[in-house]
DNA sequence: ACTATATGATGGTCAGACCATCAGTAAATC
DNA sequence: GATTTACTGATGGTCTGACCATCATATAGT
């Protein structure tokens, strides 16, 4: 008895569907600009409203992106969005902290083992300088964390592996949500924050030297000696 | 001059920020009922189409469910949206099946990593029956897949980590959409299964003996022989 | 030739209507 | 009294038609 799949109820999950066969097809590119609503609500006989909802369900994913006076378009970049459901979704889940800093421990090293060999000297650059943000913001927590992330987001952006990338960065920008007040704790400590430094450096340097063992294995310290601070701190 | 973030301008942008706020807040958890439409249309003085615009971006990532006559939903179990807008997003993208298939490849064998030390017993049957059923699925394509998918979704399951467990599911899936023709091709050839299944065996071994080197090195053994393969097959 | 204005198309929002589905209750039946 | 049936109300799903703000373009005025 072989059962059939019943058809998907809601219409804007099948305006979705078109859509997205569309894209599979090929046919509609980053940067196109799809028919106007009320185009589109001729062509597929539904009402705008339902429409309306598809393209906001798409817009949220970071598919598409609709201007008034303008009209709706493919998003010409991907957005930062593919994270969404995933975050979201984290939150209601216990405990997740932990899991995060375990997969991030992961994908971090590897973007390291990956960009030894990849990356520019354009890349390098930036890594130095935002090593320079870092030490030059002793008592600015806000630019801390930023000069931090970005030292380690370049580095996933010189894996030159972009689904690498976002999913490194979609896990990392996850768990600062979950540890954000223990992350605000450590990089206000003037000790941690040159240890911080320093071992940046050591990651920095062994990159540039094209040694991918010493690479990761700074990474890794880097990361136990994180790791090891969130947990002191979430104790207190 | 410090400006100001200007205010998110779409209402339905607006709701979804308001559940957003309650879930960061712990005021809903999973399988809570979310007030009706028209409550929520009362109570946050906007129409009920916003609202319905709103529920659907919700619904299209996963986070709640809709059920006419009964109400909506946070839902129980996080679904697999979550891979959604990263599928989507990778479709318009050149040359992801090679990065998909770097990443996977990292994801893996790490979870086999941590497999080792946390899996049970029944995890353990489980990942048996899996090759069982590969074994015996010679001729019937789509079992032989969903067996192999299912061996290696079991590893994830059992490293405890579910949020790398739901991003090896993602990175998975969307691995497959891109390389649907190669796969299925691969899998129709006698040969090639019976290695698959050699290959499974010698991973299954290597966990129940808890030899976490011989775990890895054999998953990385299986991921290259998969890779070259599929390398070989895409050429044609 | 340039500028200012008017027009039309587009997305954003709203109100109100009708339907299908489901849960709980009241009525009918045994 | 217990069980079944029918009814009612609440809910999500869909549609229509309206109005507004914004933008690109064409038009008119200088």
């Amino acid at each position: 008895m072989d059962f059939k799949p019943i058809k998907n109820n809601k219409v804007y999950e099948q305006v979705i569907e078109q859509i997205k066969d569309l894209i599979y097809q090929g046919k509609i590119k980053r940067g196109d600009k799809l028919p106007s609503e009320r185009t589109l609500k001729e062509q597929l006989n539904v009402s705008r409203a339902s429409i309306r909802e598809a393209f906001s369900a798409l817009e949220m994913i970071g598919l598409i992106d609709s201007r008034p006076g303008e009209g709706t378009f493919i998003k010409k970049h991907p957005a930062k969005n593919l994270l969404e459901p995933l975050s979201l979704n984290l939150l209601l889940e216990e405990n997740v902290a932990e899991e995060l800093v375990e997969l991030r421990r992961v994908l971090e090293v590897d973007c390291v083992r990956l960009a030894v060999g990849r990356i520019t000297e354009e890349e390098l650059a930036e890594m130095g300088q935002h090593i320079i943000d870092l030490s030059n913001s002793s008592g600015f927590e806000e630019k801390s964390i930023a000069a931090d992330k970005l030292f380690h987001y370049t580095i996933a952006k010189a894996s030159k592996n972009k689904v690498l990338y976002f999913t490194m960065i979609a896990i990392s920008e996850a768990m600062d949500f979950h540890i954000k007040n223990t992350r605000t704790k450590l990089v206000s400590n003037k000790a941690t924050m040159d240890e911080f430094v320093r071992q940046h450096c050591r990651i920095f340097n062994a990159i540039k030297e094209h040694s991918v063992e010493k690479a990761m294995s700074e990474m890794k310290d880097h990361l136990d000696y994180v790791e090891k601070l969130i947990k002191k701190e979430s104790a207190d």
